[in-house]
DNA sequence: CGTTTCGTTGAAGAGTGTCAAGGCCAGTGG
DNA sequence: CCACTGGCCTTGACACTCTTCAACGAAACG
């Protein structure tokens, strides 16, 4: 390490100080519980944006909370093909795909310069016999993840391809305004392709997609920079009331 | 009730006795062990074919482990929308979505005549304390869920009708074979349209693919009993290898 | 035995995918 | 600093898969 007592020092403030600390942890631990529970965190970790948090079939060892920076899961069928399950962002745990076998089963990548906190899992384990809170927060957490897919079944299962992507975009800008950023205005950090990928459709039907809501003044895009102008027509759209001009 | 004197000796033997007990419980639990898991089947309860086990919105109790029969859980969304998420059998445990919000998330209905062991929460997050092994196994559990969630968005985003049904069958064959019952032939306990649902096409798609499925000789259909006669040429159709008669 | 639900099949049409060409932008090396 | 390169994005034309609509047959149910 080039600088270990700065590890120390953010060692040392983990948790308690953390700004993420409504995201990730139970209200209402008592002082007691949240050192029990900075003894989870073993490390930081940074990520260079390109570079994989774990890949499938690398051991299972530890979970990651997303400190800062973005991210993405992956699956990837015998055959090759390529599914994104899911893009993370700050105060959001990843890698608990591999508790089941040991093993992870999806590979995670950054999608730009990113920092984890480190949590292993044997101390996960161990904390959750004596914090009956923190155990029973990591399990609705588990839970909250089986629920977000449900929800990606939905869409990949019934919706049309804006009702996708308008779903996706008030997605994203209500997670952006949960961290205390602009719910109107935010950068995507992944391709055309990957917003593809994780929605089912094609890069090119996700850009024409962007252009028709454009030109319909719903949103304005440049690259990868988007504004929200009109939420509520999103919301239209992604209830399947998008442009209705005739009703019978 | 009318038996309780029934009820009580299913209590009794429950779990150690049971022949799912290899599907449920975490393999080398010492007796001590089992009895402590014993103490949380509280009861079991019978679900009439068309009943619902629970509904979204209903508040979070209790988790169900499938004792026999067949059951499919569905989501809805706020403009109607129905999606299956999945279809459960014996030895499968079922709920876990309630425990982010203590409140369920979807409906789970029963499609045949089922019965469930009911297992209260609060008891699991008892034992979760005092038994690791329980606990480490829950955990596993709902991991194992994730990842099969992550299975079906591969399927619903990246694939076409012939092979997700495809993978859909051979998932099934392979389920009912892991029950001891025969992988080759089966009968289907829900509708085109649920398998439609679950696979994000329309009932019509189900039956067409069904149907050509039959006269290339890879399985025998006949209403909702089937037969897989050619599981290789349904892996081949699943991979997207099916019928590529002119290799360029 | 009538009624209802479920399943099959055909024909036509809508929605996405595929293929192709070109533009924009950031990074790189001359 | 500029030209070049490669990745990413946009747009058009066309093909194809799947849905929609419709009619009918078969099985399940009271």
């Amino acid at each position: 390490m080039n600088a270990p007592s700065f590890s120390a020092l953010h060692l040392k403030v983990a948790c308690s100080n953390c700004n993420l600390r409504e995201l990730c942890l139970p209200i209402g631990l008592s002082l007691a519980e949240v050192d029990k529970l900075e003894e989870l965190v073993a490390t930081r970790k940074r990520i260079k944006r390109g570079d994989s948090l774990f890949r499938a079939g690398d051991r299972f060892e530890s979970l990651y909370a997303v400190r800062l920076g973005f991210l993405k899961s992956t699956v990837v069928s015998a055959d090759g093909r390529e599914q994104v399950t899911g893009f993370h962002m700050a105060g959001e745990l990843v890698g608990m795909d591999g508790i089941s076998n040991e093993q992870h089963s999806c590979d995670t990548v950054a999608l730009e310069d990113t920092e984890v906190c480190v949590i292993p899992y044997d101390r996960i384990e161990e904390v959750a016999t004596s914090v009956p809170a923190l155990r029973s927060h990591f399990h609705k957490v588990m839970s909250r993840e089986i629920v977000r897919e449900h929800g990606v079944m939905l869409l990949l299962g019934s919706m049309h391809a804006e009702e996708r992507l308008a779903a996706f975009l008030l997605n994203l800008s209500q997670r952006f305004e949960a961290r205390g950023y602009s719910r109107s205005e935010f950068v995507l950090r992944m391709t055309r392709a990957e917003i593809g990928s994780f929605l089912g459709l094609k890069l090119e039907t996700v850009s024409r997609a962007l252009s028709r809501f454009a030109t319909d003044g719903l949103i304005e895009v440049n690259q990868k920079h988007v504004r929200i102008v009109d939420p509520e027509g999103l919301r239209a759209i992604m209830t399947g009331q998008g442009s209705q001009s005739e009703p019978r």
